[in-house]
DNA sequence: CGCCAGGTTGTTG
DNA sequence: CAACAACATGGC
């Protein structure tokens, strides 16, 4: 059977029909992750471009209940500021955001993204604005711990740049769905999407939040395909026969 | 108890 | 290159 790429804005279309907005990055507000209704459509200031970049290297390969706790400890304590976070000693950094796992790495890493804002934005994180896509891109991925699903996710949410997310849930629903093989390097699928898909940064950003959740959903490690709303176009069950 | 979660890096054959 | 190990908490 041909693979039929001009799915992937179908596929769009009936998550968005079936779950509708997911204002996605959440910003911490009240103790809590809020899922902003005007996100989509305004810039962010410095402090939640912040948020949003820590709150990247939080959530790797953790759930957000876990990286978000740790964000609600940094907003609590009024350490969501570059001076401060660039003062505070590794070891309490790495006790404050504990519950998002990696903690020590993870301290490292904010730590680490603090020195280049620091160093190569002058201290101004809307610095990074000034660069194109790729030289934003470059200088984001060549900093120890930023790999490419996280340095997309701070360029598209906090920063406002266009380009598609891959991660561990869009590979796995695109290869079950029969749209890759699973075997393409990460920048493989991204212009693959990104040739498809609408050209419009919201549609980036609400495509890969919906992904996230069908895939929390239906399409999960162990899949649960009853009442997927993907069941007609998706591949899954004919090749598990 | 085991499995999984909005990854990244380093090592090895 | 790919396969694997290390990093670690919290929910179910």
């Amino acid at each position: 059977m041909r693979i039929k790429y001009e799915n992937i804005k179908h596929i769009y279309s009936i998550l968005y029909a079936e779950y509708g907005k997911q204002n996605w990055w959440p910003i911490i507000k009240d103790n809590r992750s809020v899922y902003s209704q005007d996100f989509s459509n305004r810039a962010k200031n410095s402090e939640e471009k912040l948020e949003i970049s820590i709150g990247a290297i939080l959530t790797q390969n953790t759930n957000w209940n876990n990286a978000g706790r740790s964000l609600i400890k940094l907003k609590e304590k009024g350490l969501l500021n570059i001076d401060i976070l660039h003062n505070i000693e590794l070891k309490e950094l790495a006790d404050i955001i504990r519950s998002s796992g990696y903690y020590n790495q993870k301290a490292k890493k904010i730590k680490l993204i603090i020195d280049f804002i620091i160093n190569d934005l002058s201290g101004n994180i809307e610095n990074l604005s000034s660069y194109d896509l790729h030289d934003a891109r470059e200088r984001l991925l060549s900093i120890w711990g930023i790999g490419k699903e996280t340095c997309d996710s701070i360029l598209l949410y906090a920063f406002d740049f266009l380009i598609f997310i891959i991660d561990n849930y869009t590979r796995r629903l695109f290869h079950r769905i029969g749209l890759i093989d699973g075997t393409e390097e990460y920048d493989d699928i991204r212009h693959l999407i990104e040739s498809e898909a609408d050209r419009d940064i919201t549609v980036y950003r609400e495509y890969h939040a919906l992904i996230v959740n069908l895939s929390k959903i239906h399409c999960k490690k162990k899949p649960d395909c009853i009442k997927c709303p993907l069941e007609k176009l998706c591949l899954y069950r004919e090749a598990s026969r």
